[in-house]
DNA sequence: ACAAGTACTTACCCTAAAGTATGTATCGAT
DNA sequence: ATCGATACATACTTTAGGGTAAGTACTTGT
């Protein structure tokens, strides 16, 4: 799904920056306007896909299925389908899917921090973080 | 620098993003293949342009002072310029620029548990970073 | 007189990611 | 017989970011 020119400059550096620092590498992998949206909404447990779309109303369906894929190919999370009609298919993180949550929890910190001292952001707090108290030990 | 189209779809999505999530404001920050990359060589303290440039070859002029523009504004860095000929430029983390330690520092340790467990990459270990052992403390 | 070093700037091009719009399969309910 | 629900697929367009290439200013060294 979306066609890559494999032998471009853009994607060899891509491939660089990959290889030698870890957190581009993890930016590929939650990287994008909605994948954190994404891989949030999950974090509290798995959601059907029409759940997700009502969550986030703003994206496209088809960004919404492209983004599904690819973390179910990077094996972030698990797609389950019941072959019954109307189809009913799940998605839920997997364990390299849940340990993202300390990641995110740190980057939120981060964020909230940045708003606390420049204000000019109102974050309301890390207390939106799902099992914010536990997660650090969790892992 | 580098015209945005202020009313597209595209930057109404991003603003969203941007405020109903801690996660994508991060990556705001820090995203693009040049930005970790950039940051992580600052962490061991300040440089200068062309200590910077050396530090990453492959990376172009262009793109090397868009990016350390980007990173001063959002203030994560500070550029030091004395008035002297050959002009010399020194860039050194701000405060906030530091706090990123422990964001970058948990991005990558996930990185190399992935790494660990499915044995695609290689990254040499958390070793390779700068501090690091202190690093969660510090702040 | 000219090259070299430093820290940029500017004009132009290309591509990947995101958006828009519409279509598909299957079945039960009205 | 058509409609709605569900979970997608596909063709086409736009745009932001990154890449290429070349130029600028100012001074010291040869």
């Amino acid at each position: 799904m979306t066609q890559i020119k494999e032998s471009s400059t853009i994607q060899e550096n891509k491939l660089t920056a990959f290889n030698e620092c870890p957190v581009t590498y993890v930016m590929e992998k939650i990287g994008g306007y909605w994948k954190p949206i994404i891989l949030f909404h999950l974090l509290t447990g798995g959601k059907r896909y029409s759940e997700i779309k009502k969550a986030i109303p703003a994206i496209t369906e088809k960004v919404l299925i492209q983004h599904l894929k690819q973390l179910e190919t990077d094996g972030l999370l698990i797609r389950e389908s019941k072959p019954v009609v109307p189809p009913h298919v799940t998605y839920t993180l997997s364990k390299a899917g849940m340990g993202l949550k300390p990641v995110m929890y740190t980057m939120a910190k981060w964020a909230i921090e940045q708003a606390d001292t420049n204000a000019k952001f109102d974050y309301k707090s890390l207390d939106d973080f799902p099992e914010s108290p536990l997660m650090m030990e969790e892992v």
